[in-house]
DNA sequence: GATGAATGAGGATTCATTCAT
DNA sequence: TATGAATGAATCCTCATTCAT
């Protein structure tokens, strides 16, 4: 079952959801099909599952919260270690993006990656909240969706290169949300006496 | 001819491209399939295709430069003006997302999809060299990708909403880029004298 | 339309009687698919009308008969002459092979090769009869469709030589006819006074 | 899976091999398209699993001699028995002719051919080498591909007739091979003392 | 006479899913 | 529980042939 979760994202990484077969799976982790049908109902189910699964280890490896919410953090630190952080994750387990890419029809949101998405929207709200006292909650979540577009699309250009171009990437992410955030949070600064 | 790109846009836009089935795309248009391969030898042609006469109309639409590269326009009102127009576009032919969807793998750029987002990015990048004088040309690529990636994800975000949300959606979108490049271009104003 | 014909030469020996497409003929005719079919009601007839064609020639070429009926010339000989002028002519012309090329299905005889293939056994029939006086006529006939057989099998084998290998080939199907024939014509020979 | 293969033989017998469709095979079989995939990765397989099945048939029948290679028996009937095997057991299997089929285009040796073809070819010139003491090994192989050629085009002859007839064929191909072979082995007669 | 778009059944092949063993 | 054969509709694409222009 880790083994058939192992070869989805691998499969997935490698051409994509939806290009994935629950065959090509299979074989991957080296069952037969009918194998996979006993664990899981179909393909959508092993993405809904892995992403459980990734959501879990995310919460263990950097707690409820994804960055530490002292108020005294400057804004640009607090961005940068989360983007460091969700970086690193995504590093780690590639599948992630993969998981995430958005829907191939815009508002008709693939199930399978909204779990994910959707987890992850709600942390980044739970993150601004404290950032952006006084905020509608309409305009946080919206601020919290468009930080996650931003996220998802610095990703795809961080992944898609390596090395010294990659790191100017991270960095170009770190300044787009930065810079998104801070007039936001300007008013009421966290960096107060 | 014309019936099959139009076919080909409307299921593209209701299936996404990798889903889009050729036997769909003729069935859509009122032809057999053998058809649809009498003017195309296959899917991708088509996307390739589409996107050429996409773009084709988007130079006839807004001439070779997006924006009025008058130095005195505030880089606000210069942002704003390119995102109207491009969102414009991309409302008026919703299929220029579904084309420029990034890749379901990162780093495997998809062929048909790169026409399009090379010429848009190649479009960015001349709107954004003047008013990043002094700039090595390779950071203005990076800022160029910067911009095209976040664009999209907005795109994103504001064609799966409607109304009022969608205006705020775009606002953000708007908000972004300009933030993201105020500093770049704060050493030379735009404003001068 | 010799136009159509040679295109159709051509494309019958790149691929096969049975794989050449009537679009594929066209298209190397420069012509379209319309066309052709002006002049030719289908696939098999250009095969018959190209086999037609090419037995005129031969007959131009090389007269009513094949070799010299000379009782005098020595069986050896006539063996080879007629070898070598087939050989040339089916260099000359390698569609030849390709149309004669025996049916997939033995039994069914295809039509398009019987034109071709029936004429030149005719022709050797003609050929063997003077040499077999008093053969029965079916034994004859058995004669002839043996010869055509054994030379299209050696014929196979030499088209796919070149060089000195080849000219070892064209050696060995003369040394076959002669050796197969020697004994049926050795009653009455033909150098007697 | 047996049930394919003779599904398979069945279809290549009377529509060649080219002309046979995987879909056709299936139906004859009684199974889906889909079960046939299960077992051969396309068509090709198909043929070249057949083949192994038909060699490996004929090697267990046969031994792994074609004939027994008694010095001292005459060469013609060496010749004869030689035949008769083959005659017997393409007779009992006439996918063998269709499988050895020469190619539509002479040169490219179609691969799934090739095995049978090569095997026989093999198995054709063991016999001949202790007839051809002191022969260059080349020129045995040369021999060994034109009794093969002999051989198939002499069984087209023969699978296209029947009864007398057909014994009439099978008679004229012995006499090709014992008259072909017959100077190449005189030398060193195997009647010897 | 020539065109070339149109056909539509058929080609090989894939795939999510089921089910008897 | 695991298997893996079976499914059959769907995939992309081809082709001989027709017919209005």
């Amino acid at each position: 079952m880790a083994q058939l979760l192992e070869a989805a994202a691998s499969v997935f990484c490698s051409t994509g959801y939806t290009a994935a077969s629950t065959n090509a799976i299979a074989r991957e982790a080296g069952v037969s099909p009918g194998t996979l049908y006993q664990f899981f109902p179909n393909k959508e189910a092993i993405a809904i599952e892995l992403s459980e699964r990734l959501m879990l280890e995310m919460r263990e490896t950097y707690g409820e919260a994804l960055a530490p919410v002292d108020p005294a953090t400057p804004l640009e630190v607090a961005v940068a270690a989360a983007v460091d952080r969700f970086i690193d994750f995504n590093c780690r387990h590639p599948v992630v993006y993969t998981l995430m890419h958005g829907p191939d029809v815009p508002g008709r949101i693939a199930e399978q990656h909204d779990a994910l998405h959707t987890a992850l929207v709600a942390r980044i709200e739970a993150l601004l909240t404290p950032l952006l006292p006084g905020t509608p909650a309409a305009d946080i979540t919206r601020t919290a969706h468009v930080c996650m577009a931003m996220y998802k699309a610095g990703l795809e250009l961080v992944l898609s290169r390596e090395g010294a171009e990659r790191e100017a990437y991270i960095q170009e992410l770190k300044n787009i949300l930065h810079r998104y955030l801070e007039p936001l949070v300007g008013d009421c600064p966290p960096t107060g006496p």
